[in-house]
RNA sequence: GGCCCUAUGGAGAAGUGGCUUAACUCAUCGCCCUCUCAAGGCGACAUUCACGAGUUCGAAUCUCGUUAGGGUCACCA
């Protein structure tokens, strides 16, 4: 019996051959230089940080050099994965702005080189596995698990490389006569590929990111087709980023030791392999101090849900991967003042090796900065935006008076330097609530102390004073200035050095009693410009407060 | 364990044999400014590039070894 007979009797109603897949997708047009990217999800979950991480680079390479991006959905592990987080993580990766040119939408499909969801893609892989049978290059194996742990056993006692590879490629030697003997009697098989290389020889591979190295061949006779009928990654890699016309496979550097496997494959199919860049994955520090792979059951920020729900800006966590795919980019975004990231040049061979640290600290420095540009208006959209969605607290704060809840984020907002109080919007309410008059009543016994250097008295009297002469009336010079002048009628000095040269004459500075005005109005240390604070809170609201604070003393 | 990758401060890193007594960013800490809180300005933070040998007039940069960390060895991707 022929391979070819063999090949016909496992797949007796594919008739197309490989040419006819060739023919119906050619070679992409697009311009010199055009890269064509892809980002390859299994839908067995949220959107991974380091996935974000590597979808924006695939997007990015392709965006600047007039390529294409696409997603293909890699749903052949059927038993992992879980129902539309397929879509969802589509609906994700729009929120970062990384938009695929085609392939995969969630529900639909766009673009000539479909179908972009593998399941849907049997057809394919039949043709190309047929073709491999038919030239000797893939065979049926009936081996069990049980074959195989007991070849492995064997392996491990003679301390052998573990595998099924040359003479331990046991279902290679059977003839396509026991082949068809056992298919026809309904025996459960897969499809491996024959490897014809040799552990021993080493190939050069090229990698964008670490450059020329040496790897061992590839000699294990994988499983490109398993029992279900479906590919596993590595063949379902080789056919359809060839068939896609992807250029740049940019993927982890986990895919680093199947790298053999993939170049066997494509050689033997007669393709030209893509370029491949293998990223370094995030990593976070455990317990014992040793780098590890940013985890979604440990981790919150591994889910990029995280800083979504925790409303950070979407702009801030791209910006901070940016800096870790390319750290001249920081550099080059504080230049271009926090604007037009597009038009930065990413390049593969900036990209570190190694996996970074994953920063919050960063992450915030970003969101903060970012936050900073925005006018009150928008802020306030983008704000309600987010409570509405994940934050009822926060939108029960916008929705009592919206124009007041801008007014409180417009303190010192539209300048040159804009205040950077706040980093993301999950935190805002908290950050806010003493401007209402409720929140601040309800946790009045949760304040600050005022400075223990003063009596009661000392701050009665400070308060009762700058109630009586401090009017919001005039402008913020003024009333600072006239603050001051209070402070000294009270005993205070009016700067750090006159205070610093005789302590003992003063009862403290104009500093001390800003404090105790601060702490009174807000219940902290800490809080946008004190002159600010009192306007957006009015008259009523601050005489209120200073009486309420003088009686409880 | 085999194979592959990596090794510069608290973090991200620049550095490709002399320009480096090691850039830049975040963080931290100080000082200045100031009427408060921020912002801003200035400064501190690796005399040394995991360690050890070697090559060289000269090494963070090249070579070898050691150590440490990461990845990988599925009908998972």
């Amino acid at each position: 019996m022929t391979d070819i007979e063999l090949a016909n009797l496992i797949f007796p109603n594919i008739t197309k051959t490989i040419d006819d897949l060739e023919k119906r997708y050619p070679p992409r047009n697009l311009p010199e230089g055009a890269e064509v990217t892809r980002f390859a999800p299994s839908p067995t979950g949220f959107l991974h940080t380091g996935s974000l991480f590597t979808s924006m680079i695939c997007h990015k390479v392709a965006k600047q050099s007039k390529g294409v991006f696409y997603v293909r959905l890699e749903d052949t592990d059927t038993k992992r994965e879980i129902q539309g987080s397929g879509k969802q993580l589509i609906e994700q990766l729009k929120i970062f702005n990384v938009i695929p040119d085609e392939g995969y939408f969630g529900d639909h499909q766009v673009g000539d080189y479909g179908p972009y969801v593998q399941s849907e893609r049997a057809e394919i892989y039949n043709i190309v596995i047929k073709h491999l049978i038919s030239i000797g290059r893939a065979y049926p194996c009936f081996c069990k698990a049980e074959d195989l742990d007991f070849i492995r056993s064997k392996q491990e006692q003679a301390k052998l490389i573990p595998g099924y590879y040359g003479q331990f490629a046991k279902c290679r030697f059977l003839t396509n006569e026991e082949r068809a003997e056992r298919i026809k009697a309904g025996e459960p098989y897969v499809i491996r590929f024959k490897s014809s290389g040799n552990h021993v020889r080493k190939i050069r591979v090229k990698d964008l990111v670490r450059g020329e190295f040496e790897i061992a061949q590839n000699d294990q006779d994988i499983v490109i087709c398993k029992s279900d009928g479906l590919p596993t990654y590595h063949f379902a890699h080789a056919c359809d980023d060839h068939f896609m016309r992807t250029t740049t496979v940019i993927r982890g550097e986990e895919w680093i030791a199947s790298l053999p496997i993939h170049i066997e494959l494509f050689e033997t199919l007669g393709w030209k392999a893509p370029n491949y860049a293998h990223l370094p994955v995030i990593c976070k520090l455990d317990e014992e101090g040793h780098k590890r792979k940013l985890s979604k059951r440990l981790d919150s920020e591994a889910a990029v849900s995280y800083f979504i729900e925790d409303g950070y800006l979407p702009k801030a966590l791209i910006m901070y991967l940016m800096t870790i795919a390319n750290s001249n980019f920081e550099e080059w975004i504080l230049n271009n003042k926090f604007e037009n990231m597009d038009d930065f040049v990413l390049t593969f061979a900036k990209i570190s090796s190694e996996g970074a640290l994953f920063d919050m600290g960063k992450v915030n420095f970003f969101s903060r900065e970012l936050l900073a540009k925005f006018n009150k208006d928008e802020i306030t959209a983008l704000a309600k935006a987010y409570a509405e969605k994940y934050n009822p607290k926060l939108l029960d704060l916008i929705n009592k008076d919206e124009n007041y809840f801008k007014e409180i984020l417009n303190i010192e907002r539209e300048k040159e330097n804009p205040r950077k109080d706040y980093e993301k919007f999950g935190n805002l309410a908290d950050a806010i609530e003493f401007f209402y008059h409720d929140s601040y009543m309800d946790k009045i016994n949760e304040r600050c102390p005022f400075n223990e250097k003063f009596t009661a008295d000392d701050i009665k009297l400070v308060l009762s004073n700058m109630k009586d002469k401090l009017s919001l009336d005039q402008d913020e010079q003024s009333w600072f200035a006239n603050m001051k002048d209070v402070a000294v009628s009270l005993g205070f000095a009016a700067n750090n050095k006159e205070y610093k040269a005789a302590p003992e004459s003063f009862k403290g500075t104009v500093g001390d009693v800003a404090e105790i005005l601060r702490i009174t109005l807000t219940g902290r240390k800490n809080t946008p410009n004190l002159y600010y604070v009192m306007k957006v809170l009015g008259k009523e609201e601050v005489d209120f407060r200073i009486s309420y604070i003088i009686s409880s003393l």
